[in-house]
RNA sequence: GGGCCCGUAGCUCAGCGGUUAGAGCAGCGGACUUUUAAUCCGUCGGUCCAGGGUUCGAAUCCCUGCGGGCCUACCA
């Protein structure tokens, strides 16, 4: 019955004959063994036939029935294992008429080597626990429609291994960020996704509304001004791992939400930082992969400490030959970023401008892991400006594979310099400038009571999660990623009748 | 945002101006008690993304819209 809606019918007919003898949706089910523990189970009384009993539950992935036999495969988290079903044995061997594909069932017997030599159950006692309505992807092909893979997440899981694995990965990834600084002594908080101003970064936010309150809030862009807080009232490490909200455009390299990851020291300053950084990947990349090599597409990268260096003015006149001293203003680094093909807009800014170099000729060649150090001031509001150069701030970013990885500062703990450099940047955004930064009055008085020097660092977390499994597209390492607005829905199916048919 | 490409059965795809739009898988009926992409016979199944246009004739060509992918630009 080819029609999504026939499909559907026929194994909505197939649940009511279920619930005439039994409940196809039993909230208790037993286990004994997972399809992995089963096998190993089996191996490990070594291999005689119908003497290990289990018990299985999963979803049925394959079904070879063959009149008076059946073979079906069984699938749960931890693998699959087949299924021997016999007219000789089973009264109700018949039921299985009522099994589709993507059926969870609950499976008991003893396992046997086939004469293929697969270990199998053969099926003393079964039942369905859970009705699937409808059909899985195709089990050879498996689901491939980029857009379905993203949009029915689950269907992707099912069909495709790759994308369990990526989900696996990143999950370790963030657990061993987690283990990284709770084993460093760093406290894990938590701070408001709800504020009144989303700043600590160059983005627009979303804005939302709190109705009992009566009041327009922002969802945050980064954890940065809250942590800081924190140094405040007196802790010394902190770090936070949440979701942050920019409302930017989404590519393979954007997502309005992503988690970021931002840690506090006080009492370490952004070298300090920068060798946590390189203990950090390693020991991620050591616990997730193994080692500290991985490869993307042609090229090798090393994870392995210590990390190269270079500064920012460096960087620019390797890559350029652009000595960005010698165009202190706008319009001058504007003409020279004009010879070498960088348009920039109107209104930009000499830092802007510096920027939209950097991006084009330095970080797309920075494949093995770069620390790019002290950045101009002017784009770095929130850092603490070197003692010897004023224009440029003690700050670095790390790329890979040619995208930013993190990015850390020793923080900027005078009050009058941080007050006038956020008034600075409020007077840009009252200038048009969306992305400036905001001048947070409540987060200025915080300081004004006195933050301690520190080192901070912000990672974005789907990028190593990106670095670490190869994947190109940031997609592939979010589970759910945005997508535009559907319309036109042809899945309502279940609004008619639930029995007959 | 700009450029290029894509959208046909539940899934994977063919068809690219000419009868009534096809195949494999899944489904349904039948045969088959160790199969594993089971096999064999039969069979059901389509808003060809949507709307407009060109044409004797459109899944096919053109336009618009919707959705997606890749590249590119900003951010992390």
């Amino acid at each position: 019955m080819p029609s999504e809606r026939e499909l559907f019918d026929q194994r909505l007919s197939k649940r009511a004959q279920l619930l005439e003898s039994s409940d196809p949706y039993p909230a208790r089910v037993e286990r004994t063994h997972t399809a992995a523990e089963a096998v190993q189970a089996f191996l490990d009384a070594g291999e005689v036939d119908e003497q290990v009993a289990v018990t299985v539950v999963g979803r049925v992935t394959a079904q070879r029935v063959m009149g008076k036999a059946a073979f079906l495969d069984l699938r749960d988290q931890s693998g699959r294992i087949q299924l021997h079903f016999r007219r000789d044995r089973l009264e109700d061997f018949d039921r299985i008429d009522l099994v589709d594909l993507g059926d969870f069932l609950e499976v008991s017997g003893t396992l046997f080597r086939t004469r293929t030599g697969e270990v199998t159950v053969a099926v003393a006692k079964w039942r369905i626990v859970t009705k699937a309505l409808r059909p899985l992807p195709d089990k050879f092909h498996g689901l491939t429609d980029t857009e379905a893979r993203y949009r029915q997440r689950y269907l992707d899981l099912i069909a495709n291994e790759r994308s369990r694995e990526v989900a696996f990965t990143r999950s370790r990834v963030v657990s061993a960020i987690r283990r990284f600084f709770l084993d460093r002594g760093f406290l894990e908080v938590e701070t408001p996704v709800l504020q009144d101003n989303a700043g600590g970064a160059a983005a627009r936010p979303f804005l939302t509304h709190h109705n009992a309150l009566d009041r327009d809030l922002a969802m945050r862009i980064s954890l940065e001004l809250h942590l800081k807080r924190l140094l405040v009232g007196g802790f010394e490490k902190v770090f936070e791992i949440g979701r942050v909200f920019r409302n930017e455009g989404i590519s393979y390299r954007h997502n309005p939400e992503f988690t970021l990851l931002e840690s506090y020291e006080a009492y370490a300053d952004y070298e300090d930082v920068a060798r946590m950084v390189e203990d950090l990947l390693g020991a991620v990349a050591l616990e997730v992969l193994g080692g500290t090599d991985l490869t993307h597409g042609e090229h090798t990268v090393s994870l392995q400490a210590p990390f190269a260096r270079t500064t920012y003015h460096r960087a620019l006149l390797d890559h350029t030959g652009i000595d960005f001293y010698q165009y202190r203003s706008v319009d001058a680094l504007s003409e020279v970023a004009r010879e070498r093909g960088v348009r920039t807009e109107a209104g930009a800014s000499w830092g802007t401008v510096l920027d939209a170099l950097m991006s084009e000729f330095v970080e797309p060649k920075l494949i093995q892991p770069t620390f790019i150090f002290d950045y101009p001031t002017e784009i770095s509001p929130l850092a603490k400006r070197k003692v010897d150069d004023p224009s440029v701030v003690e700050r670095f970013e790390l790329f890979a594979l040619g995208y930013e990885i993190a990015n850390a500062y020793s923080e900027l703990n005078d009050p009058v310099d941080q007050r006038d450099r956020m008034m600075e940047q409020a007077s840009k955004k009252a200038e048009g400038d969306e992305e400036a930064e905001i001048a947070d009055e409540d987060f200025l008085v915080a300081i004004e009571h006195g933050m301690p020097p520190a080192g901070g660092l912000g990672i974005g977390v789907d990028r190593v999660v990106q670095l670490m499994t190869g994947e190109h597209s940031l997609r592939e390492v979010i589970l759910f990623p945005t997508m535009r607005e559907r319309q036109a829905e042809r899945h309502e199916l279940s609004d008619e009748d639930d029995g007959a048919s």
